[in-house]
DNA sequence: CGGCCGATTGAGCAAGTTCAACGCAGGTGG
DNA sequence: CCACCTGCGTTGAACTTGCTCAATCGGCCG
């Protein structure tokens, strides 16, 4: 399959949250009895999105924001000169789509960097939810801010830093937002993006993310393998990331 | 007046909107009748705000967003290293604060670039606003949805520019927050922050900035003043910014 | 008028980019 | 099942950009 086809993917009919692995991190862990019943009956759930598969489109209508029950999204904004310059990237238990709210229109591309799965939240219904059940009202503002927050202002402290900075950075910002929702052996930090894409984010040369990479392992902070890092010591790439 | 004492300013006993200068772009421009009544007593009226003044501190409790009536603001976060970063500014018409929309406390420090009144609007105030006014409800959404747009999405386009272009595209993007708020000589943009904060924002040296800026009129561009921007040829500014 | 802060200019340097080549892995087709 | 192909990641070398440090300029305020 081509990776690059970024084609759409239609609802499964699969059953709600048969194979969601958000957890405890699930929104409708806000609602209890009758508010239950009506925020299964709002959600869909959509998948499995293959690599390379587009969840929307910059310029589509916003509709609905995304919950990641599975896998991780990249969002992408295409410049006037045509260079793709990625915004983003989402992870299993994060709300995708954010970026629409006040908009008519997405901003962005948002594709899939793995097989994912999606639980789709209708704006409409999700409005309707919150003047219905304020404790739904609440968690879904505190999840607003803090992914706004996330995405304005620490870029706003890593843009003077430095490329072995900036890479200490990412990935101890992945450490973080991995820990929080999942239990795992937090010494390995998956990257289901590319390379590539990463080093676009931090407004790197791919060549110049390898090498800060190769640094950093040579530092003895991190080891650096292909879809994985390694962290080897956790508490120099936090202080490392100076911010 | 030390412009860096940071001082606090009171509330002014000024009559509301006696010398606000945003005019048509007020929010109040929204209600009628019995809702403007509700808007004009929510509404709190604050300045003079000095050159240097603060209007709220970064881990104070958020409670209001800010009109801002006449003059300008910056906000800067202080990074562990005691470094300050700009992360915006906020011009007349503008509002100011709405970083700290679904957080508890503003994430920066906003500070007055020049003599500045402010109109703020209680958040509490706002929600019930929000409820009893439909219209107001759409126009504040969109005017946040704006906000955080720009705040964001601007800067990942930026991200990767190099230092003329970035340049560019902060004279451009000035001139279209002007243009769309005020009639005036759409030729001049006056420069209320310092060269140092501009560079700051951008992530350069202020003597890349200066050299960016010289050579921006040396390519017949722009003037370089003090306190003003000359654009002498806007289609090439427009175009230069490449995004 | 003097002092101070911010802006500019110059020279040398460090960092990151660019260009080119190679390596590696996963997927494809024979 | 194996060889090939393609795309991504890495490595090396030369180059460009922007940074650093230092000196000077210029305006504003006391």
């Amino acid at each position: 399959m081509d990776m690059h086809a970024h084609h759409f993917r239609p609802v499964t009919s699969e059953p709600p949250c048969s194979q969601c692995q958000a957890g405890p991190f699930c929104l409708q862990s806000t609602f209890s009895g009758d508010h239950l019943a009506l925020f299964k009956k709002a959600i869909r759930v959509k998948g499995p999105y293959k690599r390379g598969e587009m969840v929307y489109r910059a310029g589509m209508a916003f509709n609905s924001i995304y919950f990641i029950q599975k896998g991780s999204v990249k969002t992408e904004v295409c410049t006037v000169s045509g260079v793709l310059e990625v915004t983003a990237f989402y992870l299993l238990g994060e709300l995708l789509g954010v970026d629409g709210i006040g908009c008519e229109s997405y901003p962005a591309d948002a594709i899939a960097l793995e097989e994912t799965w999606l639980c789709e939240l209708p704006f409409n219904e999700i409005k309707m939810m919150c003047s219905a059940c304020d404790e739904f009202h609440q968690a879904l503002i505190q999840r607003l801010g803090r992914t706004i927050n996330t995405d304005v202002y620490q870029w706003a402290l890593a843009r003077n830093l430095k490329a072995k900075q900036k890479v200490a950075w990412f990935i101890y910002d992945l450490f973080k937002r991995i820990r929080s929702r999942q239990v795992s052996d937090l010494r390995t930090i998956p990257l289901p993006m590319r390379k590539t894409d990463i080093a676009n984010y931090l407004g790197l040369a791919p060549e110049s993310l390898s090498r800060a990479l190769l640094a950093l392992e040579k530092d003895g902070l991190i080891v650096n393998e292909n879809k994985h890092i390694y962290l080897v010591d956790l508490q120099k790439v936090k202080t490392m990331r100076v911010i």
